[in-house]
RNA sequence: GGCCAGGUGGCAGAGUGGUCAUGCAGCGGACUGCAAAUCCGCGUACGCCGGUUCGAUUCCGACCCUGGCCUCCA
């Protein structure tokens, strides 16, 4: 089944097809490590972590990388702010970056490029920009001559005229034009540096990507992605530098981005303050309902973040795991899921996840009503694709959001009544009902006995 | 102001030129001591105004509204 992706450079939906089917490459912008990330930047890792799984099934050799952003003037500031030194900060916040990546079923990547592990490929390639004319140094700067770039803004829709006039760029006298943008400069005696040959400095914003995707992936890529706040300036400058050190090789081949995820309609950012951090909602929610939330739109389209949708996701998966729990004992081969088909159809179809979700609940159905090997297997099958109910089902009913509930106590107030109801006391029984519920336990009496779940998201 | 996305039933959210999205919630019924779960059934959504068409939510144009980028940002 083929793969269509949209394409932002082209601004269509285009058949997919890798420079080299043996090693498709996929780099996504990843974090800078100066503090916890928020649930919106998420977004990007999970909806690009169903891509790669994708591309797995149809390529046998998919390199897919995401940079770790450990050089930057934030990590100074918080490094400052507690006074030590940037590594102990980069390493803490980099750590949680995994852990919290992990927490939300996202695969790590094959490789996680550090921009301080990149520095000398940064000031080559800022080297044989000023050789080719693309870059000049002045001031103990390396600046990217916007002017010697024609295609410059290609990817964005705007010319370089209008960007002048705009005007709302940083103005530096060192600047032949305000658009121009630093590939280095030059860094204080406290602030971290490395020596060059324009004295000791540090690297611009742009660079590292362009730099590390050279270094780990080659010249020219497949797929690089990002949210869509990125596209100008840093892919654009991407796009002008990379192409331009490469003798104007193509840099990326298909661009894609992922929509912002807003809070009451506008955008998630740190710098409105408008933040859910995501290392705090894991520990209050289930990590699978925050995965199943942001898979929930089109990636491209904007998604936002509501406590009323968290619980309505909570609820789908619930009954997604309710049909799991029912088929405990429906002996399948777990390591040989099935790909359903329609809901891989909806994925090539430029990674439709809204639609593949339609198809995963007919297949919920389909298990609940057939409860047969072949039907619980469509659907866990139907849920790896989306990195979806592969944990135990029992244990998804058992995970209290924050709560610590202790089962023994729950088990013998179920036994406290069903005692009680078998003595026909139904006061009682309801009585305990009640308590079970004020703990945020809830049950269900069935043929084979009384099950009990926790009430939260 | 420039560039780019959108406006779908109570909420969320796909999609299509002419029978169905799907999920959550709700309503009626069955079942149950009562609940829950499950099963059966229900609601005739496509911003506004024109146009094209036998027929438009879907195509075209205008208008209104919302959001993103233009500065750090996933």
């Amino acid at each position: 089944m083929p793969i269509s992706l949209y394409n932002s450079l082209t601004r269509h939906t285009e058949p997919f097809t890798p420079l080299d089917p043996d090693r498709v490459t996929v780099y996504l912008c990843g974090p800078t490590v100066y503090n916890y990330v928020h649930i919106g930047n998420a977004r990007g890792p999970v909806v690009f972590d169903v891509l790669v799984r994708l591309l797995r099934r149809h390529y046998p050799n998919v390199v897919y990388a995401r940079n770790i952003t450990d050089v930057e003037d934030k990590i100074n500031a918080a490094a400052q702010a507690e006074g030590v030194p940037i590594s102990t900060i980069t390493d803490r916040y980099a750590g949680a970056y995994r852990e919290d990546m992990a927490r939300l079923g996202i695969a790590p990547p094959d490789l996680e490029p550090h921009a301080t592990a990149h520095i000398g490929e940064i000031i080559a390639m800022s080297e044989s920009l000023i050789a080719s004319g693309h870059a000049y140094a002045a001031e103990g700067h390396v600046l990217f001559d916007v002017g010697s770039y024609a295609a410059y803004g290609a990817l964005s829709g705007r010319d370089t005229d209008e960007l002048i006039a705009g005007a709302r760029v940083e103005v530096a006298p060192y600047k032949k034009s305000p658009g121009d943008f630093v590939l280095w400069k030059p860094s204080t005696p406290e602030q971290p540096g490395w020596d060059s040959p324009w004295g000791r400095g540090r690297p611009g914003w742009h660079i590292e990507c362009s730099a590390m995707c050279a270094a780990q992936l080659g010249e020219t890529i497949d797929i690089h992605a990002g949210g869509v706040d990125l596209l100008f300036p840093h892919h654009e400058n991407e796009i002008a530098q990379s192409t331009c050190a490469h003798g104007g090789k193509t840099f990326a081949r298909w661009w894609m981005h992922n929509g912002m995820l807003t809070f009451d309609g506008r955008k998630m950012s740190k710098s409105l303050g408008n933040v859910l951090v995501l290392h705090q909602l894991l520990k209050q929610h289930r990590p699978e309902a925050l995965r199943l939330l942001l898979l929930r739109g089109h990636y491209r389209q904007p998604l936002d973040w509501s406590d009323n949708a968290l619980a309505q996701t909570a609820s789908t998966l619930d009954g997604w795991y309710r049909v799991l729990r029912d088929l405990a004992d429906v002996a399948i081969d777990a390591t040989r899921l099935p790909v359903p088909e329609r809901m891989e159809a909806a994925l090539c179809d430029d990674l439709n996840t809204p639609q593949a979700l339609a198809e995963l609940a007919v297949l919920a159905d389909a298990a609940r009503q057939q409860r047969t090997p072949e039907a619980k297997a469509a659907l866990l099958g139907g849920g790896a694709l989306l990195g979806l109910l592969q944990q135990d089902a029992e244990a998804w009913f058992r995970q209290a959001g924050g709560s610590d509930i202790d089962p023994a106590r729950v088990e013998a107030l179920i036994e406290q009544r069903q005692a009680a109801r078998a003595a026909r006391d139904f006061a009682r029984a309801d009585a305990i009902r009640g308590e079970l519920a004020g703990m945020g336990v809830v049950i269900e009496d069935g043929a084979q006995g009384t099950r009990w779940s926790v009430q939260k998201s």
